[in-house]
DNA sequence: AAGCAATGTTAAACATTGTTAAACCACCCA
DNA sequence: TGGGTGGTTTAACAATGTTTAACATTGCTT
């Protein structure tokens, strides 16, 4: 399969280069701006799967310059980059025009799991749009968009918080979860409440997973959670 | 096997000459370089399966050619030397990038157990990513990321820090572990009453192995403790 | 042998996570 | 509008993991 490649637009060089090397790692070819012109330049001259803009930048805003990018290809997707500082109605501008927003500081891990999901529910070709998100752990078979578990014995029905955490999950077995990567991709927000909440969705995955006793979800105490495939 | 190959970057000559010796001993083939730019180009010049590099180096620091290296190979693995002195926040930065990083001053043994356990995890190649670190010791089967102790008998649960001691004295079987390595490393800070948490953990996992006679944790007194495997 | 420092052991204190049920909330429908 | 309905959060309490504290034991030194 060919490099899935991202515009990353950054003023601050540090993180820009940062996430720049992260995402290289992670297998993506990653174009690296410093500002709003140069990434719309980046953007008419290549073919991208997705950008990645910084609301504030020099000489363009990630604001204007997506506005430009939609013009001329409305399918792109973005991720913007907000600062804690904006307030909520600003966010919510921005929540409309963009497929999803993070702010800062964020983990690299949760950037690459939102990269991940959108990539997935809105890649380039219509064919990917259609492409369900259908998991196979243990003996059960995950259907993310029809929030189905499905076993040899029955089909369960997940609620859409149930179907995100596993999805999480899924798109990290075998690896630690981070108790605040999740909090902040599913709730938003790395909260005490939010993180109770969270627990109280741990044991109702466990429920549905116990009929599988390969499949178990350890928990790394102090750090998260990690779901485990046991060999047979 | 063929002798696995480190390259080391250090600037202070005593330091930089201590560590290879050591390391030569331990089975290493190690390149000790003294600055940045003769590092890459030793980089270039040979293939390598870890990379211990000291932040701070003359001509290009530590982490510029950590950022060279990795893209002319995604996959070697890191490991930085930082200075007591670094902020939380700097070295939370490094820990992005790097495998592992380790603080000045820090003992050799202390090293090497960091290096044993990312060329365990991250080998040469992916797959090695993805395989389980399964123990064999006496009469047991040591799955440490299912933390699982096995037995004929049974199977034990263990906790997180039952799970990472065990598995340091694993990778140290018949020799003698290190009470501030040890602490250094699991609970990453070497005091007072970490080190009599970690005697309270010693004292259960002499209890978990003592269904097994050819197994035994010994202590050293003044030094630390030494799990050995008595012939049948 | 006395005294000291290091380690062994146990239990209590503390922190985090597990579980359950009730409260709350948004949405639908009559 | 009001009453269900299903989903989510909050609250309360239980269970578990980790650290701290206290006291016992061991080995070394003088």
């Amino acid at each position: 399969m060919q490099k899935q490649r991202i515009l990353l637009v950054e003023d601050d060089p540090n993180l820009g280069q940062i996430l720049k090397e992260y995402l290289d790692i992670k297998g993506f070819e990653t174009n690296l701006c410093r500002d709003g012109e140069e990434g719309f330049q980046a953007f008419e001259n290549n073919k991208f799967d997705i950008c990645i803009l910084d609301v504030m930048l020099p000489k363009k805003d990630g604001f204007s310059l997506a506005r430009e990018i939609k013009v001329a290809d409305k399918t792109t997707p973005f991720i913007f980059l907000t600062a804690k500082s904006m307030t909520q109605d600003t966010i919510e501008g921005f929540k409309l025009g963009a497929d999803d927003y993070i702010t800062k500081p964020f983990s690299m891990e949760e950037l690459l799991l939102r990269i991940k999901a959108i990539l997935r529910r809105s890649g380039n070709n219509a064919q990917n749009k259609l492409e369900a998100q259908i998991f196979k752990i243990g003996g059960f078979t995950f259907d993310y968009d029809l929030h189905q578990l499905t076993s040899e014995k029955s089909t369960i029905k997940l609620t859409s918080k149930e179907a995100e955490l596993l999805k999480l999950f899924c798109l990290n077995i075998n690896q630690t979860l981070d108790r605040s990567t999740a909090l902040k991709i599913i709730w938003r927000d790395d909260s005490y409440f939010n993180a109770r909440s969270m627990d109280v969705y741990i044991t109702k995955l466990r429920k549905y997973l116990k009929e599988d006793p390969a499949l178990e979800i350890l928990t790394v105490r102090g750090t998260g959670f990690k779901l485990v495939e046991k060999p047979v």
